[in-house]
DNA sequence: ACAATATCCTGCGAGC
DNA sequence: TGCTCGCAGGATATTG
């Protein structure tokens, strides 16, 4: 599941593979993937023969800048895992090739391949790009989101418009950071993982910042005082910037764009620890559920 | 205005 | 062995 250390990872080792590259031809078994515009041959019209000029990310979103003003946006969601590799046929092609009929879904050997593997049964999406390379998108659960089209247009688009400020640049300060919380009613755990207060943390990165801030996850946004707001814009920044040194966090399924995982997980301090102690007190750490989300913190350290 | 719930999907592991 | 069930959780749509 990537969130934004994650997406950032993503973003930069795109910019090293397929920055400059055009895309000649593009495939899909799951158009519904594809939210914009409607019909994968429309879809195909505004990308095919574009140069991607630039790639950048806003929250977990992925803006590739492609010529004559166009925008594609990926949104890997949950499962969502963004491959390149060299030019192959696509999935189906193998399952031709082998002569497997329609309901016998052609299967790579290696279990994993799923996460590493730029031709396996979970390859919903595909571009061969210029220069011999192919990006594909693979996503188990087929909650990815696709979407394509002028500029203007995707940028002022709900996914994009709806955003709050991005936390590692001046967009957020503790100023502002006092300002969105004053008015949430909400726990803290939640407003912190809603991506209209603030763009790109998940369920990982909010309990790893609330632990570095010594807050309560169940403490109401607009009950915190002055410096636990101090606290917790400087664990935003740290954590966030901590988990891009580190590649992201692979606790869970999440590959880069090589298949290969990240190192946060390694120096997690809650997320996924429940009954460990805390690494600050050597409490035990308890996990909660809260809206049928489960999130973790130490009930000593963060009163 | 807000909160709780359902929806999209599939794999995995627990329990019977 | 094989089934059902709950869980995983990002974001949006829908109902309360």
């Amino acid at each position: 599941m990537p969130e934004l250390p994650e997406v950032e990872t993503i973003v930069r080792e795109l910019n090293k593979e397929v920055k400059g590259r055009k895309i000649l031809d593009a495939w899909t078994d799951w158009p519904k993937i594809i939210k914009l515009p409607a019909g994968f041959s429309n879809f195909k019209k505004e990308i095919i023969n574009r140069i991607i000029k630039d790639i950048k990310r806003r929250g977990k979103n992925i803006l590739f800048y492609l010529s004559d003003n166009k925008i594609m946006l990926i949104h890997q969601k949950l499962t969502g895992h963004l491959l390149i590799g060299k030019w192959q046929f696509c999935q189906f092609d193998k399952q031709k090739e082998s002569g497997l009929k329609g309901n016998q879904k052609w299967k790579p050997e290696d279990k994993n391949s799923a996460l590493t593997d730029p031709v396996n049964q979970y390859i919903h999406v595909m571009f061969w790009l210029s220069g011999g390379k192919m990006l594909a998108l693979s996503d188990v659960r087929k909650f990815a989101k696709i979407m394509a089209g002028d500029k203007d247009k995707i940028l002022n688009s709900e996914d994009l418009k709806n955003l709050g400020p991005e936390p590692l640049n001046s967009s957020l300060s503790v100023e502002i950071l006092e300002k969105i919380m004053a008015q949430k009613f909400g726990i803290i755990k939640e407003v912190l993982m809603d991506q209209k207060n603030i763009a790109g943390i998940g369920n990982i990165y909010s309990d790893e910042i609330l632990w570095e801030a010594r807050i309560n996850p169940f403490k109401k946004a607009n009950k915190l005082n002055r410096d636990e707001i101090k606290r917790l814009y400087k664990a935003i920044k740290k954590i966030l910037n901590k988990a891009i040194k580190y590649h992201g966090d692979s606790i869970s399924d999440y590959r880069d764009i090589y298949g290969k995982e990240g190192e946060y997980q390694n120096i997690q301090n809650v997320y996924q620890r429940e009954g460990e102690p805390c690494r600050r007190c050597g409490t035990k750490i308890v996990r909660f559920k809260n809206k049928g989300r489960s999130g973790h913190y130490c009930p000593r350290c963060q009163k």
